[in-house]
DNA sequence: AGCACA
């Protein structure tokens, strides 16, 4: 990667976006200092690759189905899809080589309804998104700012965004976009509780009525008090070096509103992720197994918390 | 793994 030094997580997501000028201040006052024009002459690496390299699309994919995917993203600039043989590529231009990193990796996110799955663009045929930085920049006539579909209506459509004429201007963030509901079934969409989120407790350790079945052998304090919202998908760490997938999953499919688990292993951490059918279900073994202790325990019980908003 | 458009 051409970047040195940028991590990709230091994003700001959403970006810190520039104060807008109040009405009637002095221009030259409160404007920043300009924009890196992308691709002007003097500017800092004029012939730093920001554009972003992307497989896994569909073979059906259109235009417009990858330019509403990334058309939210900070910095996008103009999409395009070449075919090589009948296999899409997508390139995606950013306005920084920053941001097309923070692109990058803003589509390997997994949302917090089905972090076990990589960045699905479609469902029907499971294409899992993969993104690279691209070899080159993706060569915009005319450069940005222009209304793309309207100086473009060549067979090689191109897409551009729509606030480049703005570098500044925050994409629509807040709410997340829409197309987090391409990213995962339906079923994994569902309605946020009626409460504040932030205002749940976290209940004490509970030493009722557990599981059913292969039951844990104990429970254990557990340290960490702060949660994220409720949700129907709870995350499982404090997991022991030994664990394997069969313990937890006998553990966890008997529970009621059990769907699906996923195992990860990073190194020695083991993480688990668990989807119930709705956010109650997942309440209830939230609470209940709560710093459960199972065989292959190691220091103190699981711990369970509902998922971050974004897993990476 | 596969990186094109002009």
């Amino acid at each position: 990667m051409a970047g040195a030094g940028i991590h990709p997580f230091h994003q700001q997501w959403p970006p810190a976006a520039a104060a807008p000028p109040p009405p009637g201040a002095p221009a030259s006052a409160v404007i920043p200092p300009p924009p890196p024009v992308p691709g002007a002459p003097g500017t800092a690496a004029a012939d730093e690759v920001r554009t972003i390299f992307i497989t896994g699309l569909p073979v059906d994919v259109k235009e417009r189905e990858l330019h509403n995917l990334l058309r939210w993203l900070p910095g996008f600039e103009a999409s395009q899809i070449n075919f090589k043989g009948d296999q899409p590529m997508g390139f995606a231009l950013f306005a920084t080589a920053h941001q097309a990193v923070a692109a990058k990796a803003a589509l390997q996110v997994r949302d917090r309804f089905s972090p076990w799955r990589d960045l699905v663009f479609d469902a029907e045929t499971k294409s899992a998104l993969h993104t690279e930085m691209a070899k080159k920049n993706l060569f915009v006539k005319r450069g940005v700012g222009t209304d793309a579909n309207a100086v473009d209506q060549s067979k090689r459509l191109r897409t551009g965004g729509d606030y480049t004429h703005s570098p500044y201007a925050p994409p629509p963030f807040h709410p997340p976009p829409p197309a987090v509901s391409m990213w995962g079934t339906a079923g994994y969409i569902t309605a946020p509780p009626p409460y504040n989120p932030y205002a749940y407790p976290v209940p004490p350790v509970a030493m009722t009525s557990p599981s059913p079945v292969p039951g844990p052998t104990a429970y254990a304090p557990v340290q960490n008090t702060k949660d994220n919202p409720p949700c129907n998908t709870l995350f499982i760490g404090n997991l022991g070096e030994t664990v394997v997938e069969e313990e937890l999953r006998s553990l966890f499919s008997v529970q009621p509103g059990f769907k699906q688990m996923k195992v990860l292993r990073q190194d020695r951490n083991t993480v688990c992720f668990i989807e119930f059918e709705d956010v109650n279900a997942a309440t209830a073994v939230h609470r209940t197994l709560q710093g459960a202790v199972i065989p292959s325990s190691g220091r103190g019980g699981m711990r369970i918390q509902y998922p971050l908003p974004f897993h990476f």
